[in-house]
DNA sequence: TTCTATTATGATAATGAATTGCAAATTCAT
DNA sequence: ATGAATTTGCAATTCATTATCATAATAGAA
């Protein structure tokens, strides 16, 4: 973690770049809540510690991070971007419409047909997005024992 | 086709709506064209035939649809929706990061892989979203012959 | 048809997330 | 420390979308 922080500074430098107290900030506190997060959430969350970040440099620091590989934006919808770690795995999403709680899955299968599709359609896939929506097990309207019975 | 206009009018009076010429040239025109289409596109398709067509109308148009079920919301990022005609079959969308063409494919297998994933994780899937993004066969930078041999 | 109540429209203003311009602050090699 | 370059926070701007509102169109009733 702490090797993490200085290899994306040291990138950072390789392009041109200097280190600053608030991104260095940012970008921990990036990667240690870093679960679909908002860029309102993650300022929030950052100025728990440095009161003063701005959020311009939060939306400056996402997009750096995404444009060097260790962000990734999301998009589920009503006009917010959100951010996840790019160090995980790839995985999928299962996104709540009740609650908004997102949640992830792994599905190597699902994964290789897609692979297959792509190719069935001359495509060059470099990435794909797979977001079930739905309602998680405890907002379900019925899930194994009714509601209101 | 005319028949399917009357269908959606006659909703819309049900929900205590009245018929319009615009409402109803952009119904027309949005099932007509109907493929993955902004509203800019739309607003503009719609103008060649009425030309004062306002694009909060066109706006408006595209919502209710949605709301009764006819238009279904696509969002492939740049913060620009898009809409797509829900009668056809539910199909999936490859994206070229190239060009933009948006292409339509369908993989039961996939259907059914999702489904599994979501009954695994106690989750009640309303519906799903899958995008491959990539180049196209036109864009790609290597397909079967590369490019500058 | 004419009247009346209701809905639809288009222009414009308002919204809200995201970006940008800019002066001041910070960084860093010399 | 000096000076050139980058970064920052604020405010202003952008852009798609939504809300407002006065006017026009619509559907029934009389």
């Amino acid at each position: 973690m702490e090797t993490l922080l200085q290899r994306i500074e040291s990138e950072i430098a390789a392009i041109g770049g200097k280190r600053s107290k608030c991104r260095s900030r940012v970008i921990e506190v990036f990667f240690r809540t870093g679960t679909h997060v908002t860029v309102e959430e993650l300022t929030h969350a950052v100025r728990k510690r440095s009161r003063s970040v701005g959020s311009a440099t939060v939306y400056r620091t996402v997009k750096l991070l995404e444009r060097l590989g260790y962000a990734k934006e999301l998009d589920f919808g009503g006009g917010i971007k959100r951010y996840e770690s790019n160090l995980v795995a790839h995985h999928d999403h299962l996104v709540c419409q009740e609650c908004g709680v997102v949640s992830e899955f792994k599905e190597p299968r699902i994964e290789t047909l897609q692979e297959q599709v792509a190719k069935e359609h001359g495509f060059l896939p470099t990435m794909h997005r797979l977001d079930i929506y739905g309602y998680c097990r405890q907002c379900a309207p019925e899930d194994g024992r009714k509601r209101g019975e």
